[in-house]
DNA sequence: GCCGTTTTCGGCCCGACTGTTTTCAGTCG
């Protein structure tokens, strides 16, 4: 992951420049780095395929920077970022990530109390030395001891999938209040990002204030960060920020537009309204002082020579320069096909799994337990799977209104061989294969291993492809391109693995394979009835990247879905 | 440091909230 390396080193660079007071690299540096954040191409590979060219092709990297990846590709190092990391005291940027605290405090905090590093600043606030400083007082010193605090506490993002249930259910109560008319989510939950760093509700109403009022009362609210007259901000209970803002019924569309993001979409979006004679704000898109759109979303793209954009598609990752596709929705996967049951580290019986998945409108499900060499304790064995192929024969033939498909989750042991025999997997409908242990090899043996396991005639599907799991483990190292090229080439389809913490293939990875021509499924590799409902979160990150309801083999009914694995 | 259908120089998104210096700078999203 070169790409998020070097991005994390220009935000760095950036924070560490505007300490200094340097006018304007900031901004370049923070350009690029977001820029290079949201790339779906390895810089890796563009440097060796087109050179510093190629580099310079990438927005917001000019001559200057792109010599900087070059020299980061080449040796592992920036001299230039070096050189400013060492001319500062060490620890001196996490000051940046306190909220509250701002180039300029930190510089002033410097000067005048020698404060360097998070733990100086603790200190000096237990002496209450913060407040004798001109500009500061004894709320500033308040609120920086609880930023610190909170950081401490939840330097982690929230998942999609906890964050979801949580701001739906607030929606929900603000729905209810007679003063609000509309209510949306808005910001990086709105667009399905992967993890979330706050929620952002965006209502409409008659009486503004009515409305802050009973939110910040809400029996959820654990603490109440701000409150104006347009918008409040609050902790809830789970410790997740929530952050309201109230806007007038005729500014709705350009409010959502502008909360939803991304910040990159945003900003680009406004650069483009400035270029066609318009100024766009939350309060609509202005041509002088004359409002020209501000009602719908809709309405505001339009008028600045767009469709209307999915927010999952608001990245800036080509959505304002290219043609659009029609992205699969929400409706349109036919069948679940990565199911455990309690016969190995599932809760439910199969019967239970098919009657869930038959009540959300599946025609068809494959029942994919663990192999035997799996992580976890009680894989089936050749025989104990025999036997279940037998019990779902049996379960189809008094089942009606779903088919139950015969698979199996197998294990990718460390040779690159399957932990079944060819005899047994020929027997299954679907063929699931996936790596669930010895994650720590180098990228060459892990590709290796990977595509040997592919090159298995009766292997269908990768399943959770990069093995990462959100805020807790890092993908293991693996040539995607590779991957991507044998499946393109073999006929074999990659996951993406709805789970909460998984998400695997994340978005960019996505778009990248259907770029590669890679055929996709999306399941939920489901433990529970429940976990069957998160099917809308690998949704949502096929939608992310792009996918039309053609890259997705299980929008297919049940008979071509079986002729294309 | 980047970028260009008004510019190779001179701009760089826009507005709200907070606290403090009581008229506005700093910070955030």
């Amino acid at each position: 992951m070169l790409n998020l390396e070097i991005s994390r080193i220009f935000y760095e660079i950036a924070d560490i420049l505007e300490i200094k007071e340097v006018e304007w690299k900031p901004r370049a540096y923070r350009n690029a780095a977001r820029s290079i954040e949201s790339l779906t191409k390895d810089v890796k590979e563009i440097y060796k395929n087109e050179g510093l060219k190629g580099l310079q092709e990438i927005p917001g990297i000019g001559e200057a920077l792109a010599l900087k990846i070059e020299e980061y590709i080449k040796t592992g190092k920036i001299h230039e970022y070096e050189k400013l990391k060492s001319s500062m005291p060490k620890g001196f940027s996490e000051l940046m990530n306190i909220s509250g605290l701002g180039p300029k405090k930190i510089r002033k905090l410097y000067k005048e109390l020698d404060i360097k590093n998070v733990s100086d600043l603790q200190k000096a606030i237990q002496k209450r030395k913060l407040e004798n400083i001109y500009g500061f007082g004894e709320k500033t010193e308040e609120n920086i001891f609880k930023s610190i605090e909170l950081l401490k506490e939840s330097k982690k993002r929230f998942l999609l999938g906890i964050a979801y249930p949580i701001a739906t259910l607030v929606k929900e109560k603000l729905q209810k209040l007679k003063e609000v008319n509309q209510v949306e989510i808005a910001g990086s939950l709105r667009r399905m990002q992967e993890t979330i760093g706050d929620v952002d509700i965006l209502v409409t109403s008659t009486n503004h204030k009515k409305v802050i009022e009973t939110f910040v009362k809400f029996p959820e609210v654990r603490r109440i960060l701000a409150k104006g007259e347009t918008r409040a901000s609050v902790i809830l209970e789970e410790d997740i920020q929530c952050d309201l803002r109230v806007v007038n019924k005729n500014q709705f569309g350009s409010a959502l537009q502008y909360f939803t993001g991304s910040k990159d979409h945003s900003i680009a979006l406004r650069k483009i309204a400035i270029k066609k004679g318009y100024k766009l704000s939350e309060y609509g898109l202005f041509k002088g002082k004359k409002v020209v759109a501000s009602r719908t979303e809709k309405e505001i793209y339009n008028k600045l020579g767009f469709p209307y954009i999915e927010p999952e598609l608001r990245e800036n990752r080509g959505e304002l320069i290219k043609k659009i596709p029609n992205i699969i929705s929400y409706n349109e996967i036919k069948g679940d096909l990565h199911i455990h049951t309690k016969a190995t580290d599932g809760t439910a019986s199969i019967l239970e799994m098919a009657n869930a998945a038959k009540s959300l409108g599946h025609e068809y499900i494959a029942i994919t337990d663990h192999s035997k060499s799996s992580a976890i304790v009680n894989g089936l064995s050749e025989s104990q799977l025999l036997k279940q192929i037998e019990e779902i024969k049996n379960l189809n033939k008094k089942i009606k209104g779903i088919k139950i498909l015969s698979g199996s989750e197998v294990n990718i042991l460390k040779n690159g061989d399957l932990d079944y025999s060819d005899n047994i997997l020929k027997k299954l409908d679907v063929v699931l294969i996936g790596i669930h242990n010895g994650f720590k090899m180098s990228k060459q043996d892990m590709t290796k291993r990977i595509l040997n396991a592919l090159d298995n005639e009766n292997a269908n599907i990768l399943v959770h492809p990069t093995g990462r799991l959100l805020n807790q483990r890092a993908p293991y190292e693996v040539d995607l391109n590779k991957i991507f090229k044998f499946c393109s080439d073999k006929n074999k389809i990659l996951e993406i693995d709805s789970s909460l913490d998984r998400l695997d293939l994340n978005d960019i990875n996505i778009k990248r394979a259907i770029e590669n021509r890679v055929k996709l499924v999306i399941d939920t590799d489901s433990h529970s009835v429940k976990s069957l409902n998160n099917i809308k979160y690998g949704i949502a990150q096929a939608r992310r990247g792009w996918c039309t309801s053609k890259d997705i083999v299980n929008t297919l009914p049940l008979k071509e879905f079986l002729k294309k694995i």
